[in-house]
DNA sequence: CTTAAGAAGGTTTTT
DNA sequence: CCTTCTTAAG
């Protein structure tokens, strides 16, 4: 062989470059080997984006900017040529040798951060990523734009008068937290409700207006006056808890760039390429964060789809993907349109329907799927018969060979979910509720919470204020107010102050209450400084010391087993976390992966059961059967968007989003009459299915309505139905350490045990309780306290 | 301070 | 329809 001319190797490596990634479609190929400067991606529903995400990065990774590079390498010796060929013609891999040589500019994973919004997104590209790189993918910065914003804010919140340990408040703790704002104010809930006033605010985080402006902007405006002032105290009180709230994690990190000349200059640095997904439900300030990390490197990369974007409601505008161009000049752009999810038929649909929207980039996807079903559209009497359409034909699929997980139900809102439950436990139809009631805003899971969050940080009074009588400790509102009053005025924490309640006249009468909880905290502080206990030794302390569970059976009405399930899946979420990440693990950063995690992002597809969650979880999801009920004028689209030409294209896109995720068959589902807020409406059906062509429906109606189907698999129990919908409770694998536990010993009045923190003391009482006893136990050193047995891990002990 | 019963209010979508 | 808050009685 001889010396390569440069053209020759130019084209060498490109055909190197061309053969790696020649799975994909030209379109796809193009973004991935398109490197260096702006690039805007905009693909449609299922084009593959994910795949073009993960490949681009594997290709920066590898070969850097190599492919539009002018800089080319020195001669080839023959055996590198040799190895070339080899791979071109026998797909034998390259020497990683030669690949540094053909690369151009190559950097390390680290050195890439690419952002999306779930959890779930941002799992699915790491796990693609370490499949695809090896143990290089686990360096990448690979996550949501929140937990990216912690992260920094961890680092470096102390610019901002934030400390490492910093809070995060979700929605209810900020609504808790507005409240007392409120009340110092003066403000009537009545006249200005915290609602409007929390909402009124993220609208000014996401475009960056801070309490000042918002008074400036706010003028003679009263109502706008009084939501500047809560703005202003409900800010100074998240620093003095030392809290963010969802917001502020983007807020403030944008703050901290822009402040932070050598903050900024760290991270413009470190990141040499940044990829966001989901683009087009990015807001102002989450605009801004992108726009500063990227605007030294100018290596900025955006999926997204104008289509899909049905966020403005959270601030997310539209304007940030339809002006990227002009916001980024020489911003190469690139269509994905092929689509490898659907049929025709449903792709035909969802352009149909698509092409009404006038605010729109434009683009038609095509696919080469077959032809498929018709849509059907399928009218029922009431939202009884269209719950039981639905189970009738998931049944009957199920007998064709179809597999439960095979449906999903979308529907608009939540509320929808009752009726089908209902009806699915007396078929014995399997199925996961995702999103709605949220496991991690259950009262009980709240609390335990609660108790971690002021084990962790005690300065965070709205959960310690949740806490503080939570099991019922005799402490009530008026007790908690006036410590709140001392602390007010010593410039004290609450918990300084109720730590040393016996020192304050007005708490006299309480004092004991008081010290006791403080003395129970204080004790699980030390646990947690202590390095033998382990976390879930703590969460473990913690259920003991308060009698958690035990204070359940006496004060709630609800279903006692499922709160307990609900606290057991913590206890397993906890030693996941801590097995995961080894000595990592830390209170603090379980709190925080628990504070950003949403129910969606649990979604394990492994389960055989059909899946209900409304449209706007499903996005970035699929299934080879969707069913969309509810698809009517007033529901679908809603009631408040029907006269608002920009909220039906909200609503529309939404639809468009609904009809993208089926793979082979789609049920657009309407009923002539439905119960809806207690009264009775007739809905007509969605003016959406008008702007399908006729060509592609298949219209079905419900033609006698017998009730209750003597079906396939009749009312299974109750039981089995629940079994099924708490089986991810039941199941926590080899860790859960409470249901692995051999079965409880058997106690009963007058034996003496042992406790692990407790020590010694005597069963005065046994009452059986559901599975489990509670005990009624005189411990000699610590008094009296109710244990449930199978929790209290006792000993038995010789009189 | 707790509990129970009654009234009222608010209903889209969520990181 | 549901939850959440208020109120009055224990």
């Amino acid at each position: 062989m001889s010396n390569l001319s440069t053209s020759q190797i130019f084209e060498l490596r490109q055909q190197v470059l061309n053969k790696e990634f020649c799975k994909m479609n030209d379109r796809q190929r193009e973004a991935v080997l398109h490197v260096n400067g702006p690039l805007l991606i905009l693909a449609g529903a299922g084009s593959g984006k994910t795949t073009v995400l993960v490949n681009r990065i594997a290709n920066i990774i590898k070969y850097g900017n190599a492919f539009s590079s002018q800089t080319v390498p020195g001669d080839l010796s023959d055996e590198e040529q040799n190895s070339i060929k080899e791979y071109l013609d026998h797909d034998i891999p390259l020497p990683q040798q030669l690949v540094d040589r053909l690369s151009v500019g190559a950097c390390r994973p680290w050195q890439i951060l690419a952002i999306t919004f779930t959890n779930k997104a941002a799992g699915e590209l790491k796990n693609r990523l370490v499949n695809m790189l090896g143990e290089d993918g686990n360096d990448i910065w690979a996550s949501t734009f929140h937990s990216t914003c912690a992260r920094m804010l961890r680092r470096d919140g102390d610019r901002l008068g934030y400390s490492s340990h910093f809070t995060i408040y979700d929605t209810d703790d900020s609504r808790r937290m507005m409240k007392e704002c409120q009340k110092a104010l003066g403000i009537d809930d009545k006249l200005l409700s915290c609602k409007s006033i929390l909402s009124a605010i993220s609208h000014a985080k996401d475009n960056m207006v801070l309490p000042e402006e918002f008074m400036k902007q706010a003028g003679n405006d009263n109502r706008l006056v009084l939501i500047a002032k809560a703005y202003k105290l409900y800010q100074a009180r998240l620093r003095e808890a030392d809290a963010m709230d969802f917001d502020d994690l983007i807020c403030n990190a944008v703050l901290l760039l822009q402040n932070n000349p050598d903050v900024l200059d760290y991270y413009q640095n470190k990141f040499r390429y940044i990829m966001v997904d989901e683009y087009q439900d990015t807001n102002h300030a989450q605009y801004l964060f992108v726009k500063l990390l990227a605007q030294k490197s100018g290596n900025l990369c955006v999926v997204g789809d104008d289509d899909q974007s049905i966020y403005k409601f959270r601030g997310a505008t539209i304007e940030n993907i339809l002006s990227f161009e002009s916001t980024f000049p020489n911003t190469k752009v690139i269509r994905l349109e092929q689509n490898y999810r659907s049929t025709k038929n449903i792709l035909n649909a969802a352009n149909a329907v698509i092409e009404n929207n006038f605010q729109r980039k434009g683009k038609t996807l095509w696919t080469n799927n077959k032809t498929g079903e018709k849509i059907s559209v399928h009218t029922a009497y009431s939202e009884q018969d269209e719950a039981d359409f639905l189970a009738r034909t998931i049944l009957s699929g199920v007998a064709d060979g179809r597999k439960y997980s095979d449906f999903a139900i979308l529907y608009r809102m939540n509320s929808q979910s009752n009726i089908l439950e209902k009806i699915f436990v007396k078929s014995g139809i399997p199925y996961r509720i995702i999103g709605g009631q949220r496991f991690y805003e259950r009262k009980e899971i709240r609390d335990m919470i609660a108790y971690l969050s002021v084990i962790n940080n005690p300065n965070d009074e709205i959960r310690l204020r949740r806490i503080i009588n939570q099991p019922k400790r005799s402490i009530g509102d008026k007790t908690v107010a006036q410590a709140t009053e001392i602390a007010a005025a010593r410039g004290e924490s609450l918990f300084d102050v109720i730590r040393h309640a016996d020192q304050y006249e007005p708490l006299k009468r309480s004092a004991p209450k008081l010290l006791q909880f403080a003395s129970i905290i204080q004790e699980l502080i030390d646990a947690l400084n202590d390095e033998n206990t382990s976390l879930n030794e703590l969460y473990r302390l913690i259920l003991d010391k308060t009698d958690y569970i035990a204070s359940l059976y006496t004060s709630e009405n609800g279903d006692v087993q499922d709160r307990i399930d609900n606290i057991n899946e913590l206890a397993s979420n906890l030693i996941k976390y801590e097995e995961e990440n080894g000595e990592e693990a830390s209170l603090e950063g379980f709190l925080e992966e628990v504070s950003l995690i949403t129910d969606i992002d649990n979604f394990d597809e492994s389960s055989d059961s059909v899946v209900m969650m409304t449209v706007h979880s499903a996005k970035g999801l699929e299934f080879p059967v969707v069913f969309l009920p509810g698809f009517e004028d007033g529901i679908f689209p809603g009631m408040q968007a029907i006269y608002n030409p920009v909220e039906i294209e909200e609503e529309r896109r939404l639809a468009y989003v609904a009809i993208t995720r089926a793979k082979e068959e789609l049920f657009l589902v309407n009923a002539e009459s439905r119960m809806i807020f207690g009264s009775t409406s007739r809905n007509k059906p969605s003016r959406f299915i008008e702007e399908i062509p006729e060509e592609l429906l298949n219209r079905t109606r419900t033609r006698e309505w017998k009730k209750p189907q003597p079906g396939t698999r009749l009312p299974t129990s109750a039981f089995e139905a629940r079994a099924i919908t708490t089986e991810a409770a039941r199941n926590f694998g080899p860790s859960g350490f409470f249901h692995s536990a051999p079965p409880a010993v058997q106690f009963k009045a007058g034996d003496c045990v042992f406790h692990k923190t407790f020590g010694k003391g005597m069963v005065l009482s046994a009452t059986p309780m559901g599975n489990d006893t509670l005990l009624e136990i005189a411990f000699d050193k610590v008094g009296t306290k109710k244990l449930m047995a199978n929790f209290a891990r006792l000993q038995r002990e010789q009189p």
